[in-house]
DNA sequence: CTTGAAGCTATAGTTGCTAGAGACATTAGG
DNA sequence: CCTAATGTCTCTAGCAACTATAGCTTCAAG
């Protein structure tokens, strides 16, 4: 049985975040000691992985939830699993994209030399005029 | 003189994002008209496609305020606003390589085929287990 | 048995908006 | 000039995914 200290330093999650991952519904709320404590035992720590890992790839509570579920009944159909990770991999391209264009105008802005004073600043006529970009953005 | 719905429909924000706008101080509160209702000039139009700019390229508000503050005097040297332009341009370039890592291994992930049960689901098996993963994130 | 760390709940703050309620202002048509 | 429709006003609350604080209780080591 690990406490919620124990359970914070062995997943990397800190230990308010994983009392609102309780209160999110993403763990079933565990058992308690005498003093009203939470106590874990492996389960909750590999679902605490799990939510983890998950989080670090960028899946949403939401997302992790319906996955969750998913995961309950082995004998299932995985479709669904699949498609949750090709859709979140889809919505990552899309920003990699968008920021790629950001990344390659204010690169451009940031390295357009002026006279060094605000009256004749290519940062701030950038900015001010969105026509002299040469991307979408 | 424009009524905020026009100068919305001038600029493409929202008219509470104008007022939101407003409180957080990035543009000056405008005159009203008898009935309090506010009219802006081409000033606070002007204003407002700097921030909508600015915005786009994903800068902040704390970071838009900066530069608007620095944008007040022509004659100041402007090594501030490039410095900002170039930490953001920084920053995007980080996130760019960090949603590349995920992208790669979640196209790994998602094309690893299995039987199609959630007993051997590589999505669900790739997620709790982190030893799994071939970059770091 | 004492003390200091760790845990408890509940509430509020973060960022950048967006949505709603209920009241008042403006404007176009008749 | 009157009315109806649309626009605007303020204030409050909600979103995501935490993070921080306050004031209290419990636990574990010495």
């Amino acid at each position: 049985m690990y406490s919620i200290g124990q359970i914070a330093r062995r997943t990397g999650i800190k230990v308010p975040t994983i009392r609102y991952y309780e209160q999110m519904g993403l763990i079933d709320p565990p058992g308690r000691s005498a003093g009203n404590q939470r106590r874990y035992d492996e389960a909750g720590l590999e679902r605490l992985g799990f939510i983890r890992h998950a989080r670090a790839l960028g899946l949403s509570i939401d997302m992790i939830r319906d996955l969750i579920s998913l995961a309950q009944d082995k004998e299932m159909p995985c479709d669904r699993a699949h498609e949750i990770a090709a859709q979140h991999a889809a919505h990552i391209r899309q920003k990699i994209a968008r920021l790629q264009r950001l990344e390659a105008e204010l690169t451009r802005i940031e390295n357009s030399h002026d006279s060094g004073t605000v009256g004749d600043c290519h940062v701030l006529a950038a900015l001010t005029d969105h026509s002299l970009c040469m991307s979408e953005h």
